[in-house]
DNA sequence: TGTACATCAGTGAACGCGCGTTCACTGATGTAC
DNA sequence: TGTACATCAGTGAACGCGCGTTCACTGATGTAC
């Protein structure tokens, strides 16, 4: 048992606790069935993480970083913005509507996060301003309030996919997805500068 | 044991469910815990519910129904019109950001009734049209895709509460509902007819 | 190079606990006569 | 009006089960000499 597999072992831990907290959810998804989609056995998983607690925030960490990284890597302002629209694009797929074992993290386990442990919280705390700072465009004209656009968008992207993973006609989720791809062209093209508090008339 | 007392148990356990469910989703929630709530033990559950599952579905309807009557029960356009600004102003409120026992049921357990009981399911996909009915406004020009802007505001509205409820400090919190409330704002001011397949340029 | 030993990733049985559901029972209700 | 009886909402013990976590153990690794 040479340290290099027990890295193995920690990264096939987070990867499948990553994709099942997912799929199923955090409190539902058992230390015993995320040891066994590792190929081990529950036992031995207090030598990798002191406590599920602690594996569901790692694994969070893990899902963010698996679905943000070929935005944050582009090595030019070009192909960020390639990557950014790309992006988008999948995130209000068909595909991300039905493999939430792969997909944003937040949609998937945002809401759950905010009253679980406070360390998956923070977790997922962290990810909201680090996808918020993917998302702002230069197109909006003057100085646009790009930090809250960012987040707007984000929440209109994690909504968009949670009406349409409710949908039960592959029609209504369809449906979903276009209206969020209309709104996004809406807060991209047409953002506003900071406002004085209170921006509604 | 008369029949209308019957009914009073009935809807105590019944707001108890939905308050719970909320405060602290489907799962984590238990019969016994709904029971007690509801100044019973947890035997009886079974004269009132045929499953927890069951009781999950008519719950979320429950709450559907306390959230949005205010606005579907207007008597005139402006008195609905007036609701509706009040919901929105409501929905993107601290209050609801830290009062999710009263909250919209699908920002509070939207995620999760997507992977629960089909039932449950159901009644949360109900829950999407009928809070998306309420929110169109008229102010677009021409012929505006009314159903798609009603999703769209849902989807923003769902998803700003959920990031605002990750936030730690309170100023977090505050920067995305002012977020939200400016996305919201775009949305209403310039949502366009309903599109050729594919909005995107 | 060969041997004794400490380390520790992984195993699988065991723990105490809370879950959803069942069931025999209680006792108040309302009807039949 | 008074009595016998069926109904059934609610009680609380019990069920089988899966959970997170612990622990004695195994056996391969790598170091000390």
């Amino acid at each position: 048992m040479s340290e290099a597999e027990k890295l193995k072992s920690h990264k096939r831990i987070l990867d499948a606790a990553a994709r099942l907290m997912r799929e199923r959810g955090v409190e539902a998804t058992s230390v015993a069935h995320i040891m066994s989609a590792a190929g081990l056995t529950h036992g031995g998983f207090y030598r990798h993480f002191p406590s599920k607690d602690a594996l569901a925030a790692a694994a969070f960490r893990h899902a963010v970083d698996g679905v943000v990284s070929d935005v944050e890597q582009a090595s030019s302002p070009e192909a960020r913005a390639q990557a950014r629209d790309r992006y988008v694009a999948t995130y209000l797929s068909d595909l991300h509507v039905k493999d939430r074992g792969q997909g944003c993290p937040l949609a998937a386990i945002g809401a759950e996060a905010a009253r679980l442990d406070d360390s998956l919280r923070a977790a997922a705390a962290e990810a909201v301003w680090r996808m918020a700072g993917l998302l702002p465009t230069a197109e909006a004209c003057g100085p646009a309030d790009r930090s809250g656009q960012g987040i707007a968008l984000v929440a209109l992207l994690l909504g968009t996919v949670t009406l349409a993973r409710l949908a039960e006609r592959p029609e209504e989720a369809a449906a979903i997805l276009s209206a969020g791809r209309t709104g996004v062209d809406a807060l991209e093209r047409s953002w506003p500068a900071r406002a004085a508090k209170g921006s509604r008339a």
